[in-house]
DNA sequence: GTACAGATTCCGGTTACTGGAAGGTCAAGA
DNA sequence: TCTTGACCTTCCAGTAACCGGAATCTGTAC
C-alpha cells in the first residue's frame, strides 16, 4: 500500500511517517515502480507502535530504544521497565512544575478585578516579584 | 554595567538576554566605547520580568503582550487577566494529558515483572495496542 | 486523453533557546 | 608596561519533532 494508507491505518500523518524514515527511525520503505513508497502489514504495525510511544510521552530517543528492545527476543524486560518508570518519573515532575505555575497564576488571576482600570496584580508581581520571591 | 552582571541581577542567561534583543523582545542596549553592551537598573528589571513570564509558561509572544500591557498606563487589568486565564487553560489541559499518560504508563509498568525475562507487556501495548485502543 | 488526487523531493519554518568558533576588550597582577 | 585570564562580541548551526509549501511526477477514473 502506498504511504497515504499507511497513514491512515497507523494515525500518523505521511510528512511524520517520511521523516521518521529520513531520521532512520523506521527502515528505508520498498518503492512502486513509479517510485512511491511501498508498505505493508508489518510496516503498518511498527507504524503504530510508534504513534503509541509518542502518544505515551517517548521521545524519538527512547522510540528508538523501544522498538530495538520490541525486536529482540533476548530482551529483558527490566530494560522495557526502567525507560518506563523513567518517563513516569518526567512526567510526575513536569506535572509538579504545571501545577505549581496554575497555583501562582490561579492566585494572581483571583486577585485581579479584571475591568477597564489598570491595576493589576499579575503585571505588578511580574515586575516585582511576589512574597515567594522576596 | 554588562551583560554578565545583568544576567546576574536577572536570573536570565547572557545568551538568552541576547537573544531577546534580537528577536526585539527587548530594545537593543546602550554600548561601552568598547562595543560591550551595557544595561542599567531598568532592564534589569525588565529582564527579570519576563524570568518571571517565562518560569509562568507564557510564551516570548505573550511575554511580548505582557511587556507592552505593562508598559501601557492605559492598560485594562482585563487583558491581562484574560492571558493568565488563557494560561491557565492551556496548563491545565497539558496536565490531564500528562496524567492520562502517567496513568497508562504506571498500569503497563506495574504489570510487568522488569527481570530477566523478555515478555513484557509494555511492548506488548505498544506493539497490539491495549483495551483502550480496540 | 484529461483532470484531479496523491505521491515525490527539497527547503525552510516553528519555538526557545544554546553551544561553539573566532576574535576583541578589560582589568588585575607582575 | 606587559601578560593573562575572564568576559565580551558576532556568526552560525544545532536542539527536538515535526510540518507547510513549492515544483514536479504518478496513478486512476471518466
Amino acid at each position: 500500500m502506498n504511504i497515504g494508507s499507511a497513514a491512515e491505518q497507523s494515525g500518523l500523518p505521511p510528512k511524520t511517517i517520511r521523516y521518521y524514515e529520513e531520521i532512520g527511525l523506521i527502515p528505508a520503505a520498498g518503492r512502486t515502480q513509479g517510485g512511491y513508497r511501498d508498505y505493508d502489514g508489518t510496516d503498518v504495525e511498527i507504524l503504530r507502535f510508534l504513534r503509541r510511544a509518542r502518544g505515551l510521552g517517548f521521545s524519538v530517543a527512547e522510540c528508538r530504544e523501544l522498538l530495538s528492545l520490541y525486536r529482540d527476543r533476548e530482551r529483558a524486560s527490566a530494560d522495557v521497565k526502567a525507560l518506563a518508570l523513567q518517563r513516569i518519573e518526567d512526567i510526575e515532575r513536569k506535572i509538579v512544575e504545571l501545577e505549581s505555575m496554575r497555583r501562582t497564576l490561579r492566585h494572581l488571576a483571583d486577585h485581579c478585578r479584571g475591568d477597564e482600570r489598570p491595576n493589576c496584580p499579575i503585571l505588578d508581581d511580574l515586575a516585582f516579584g511576589g512574597t515567594n520571591e522576596s
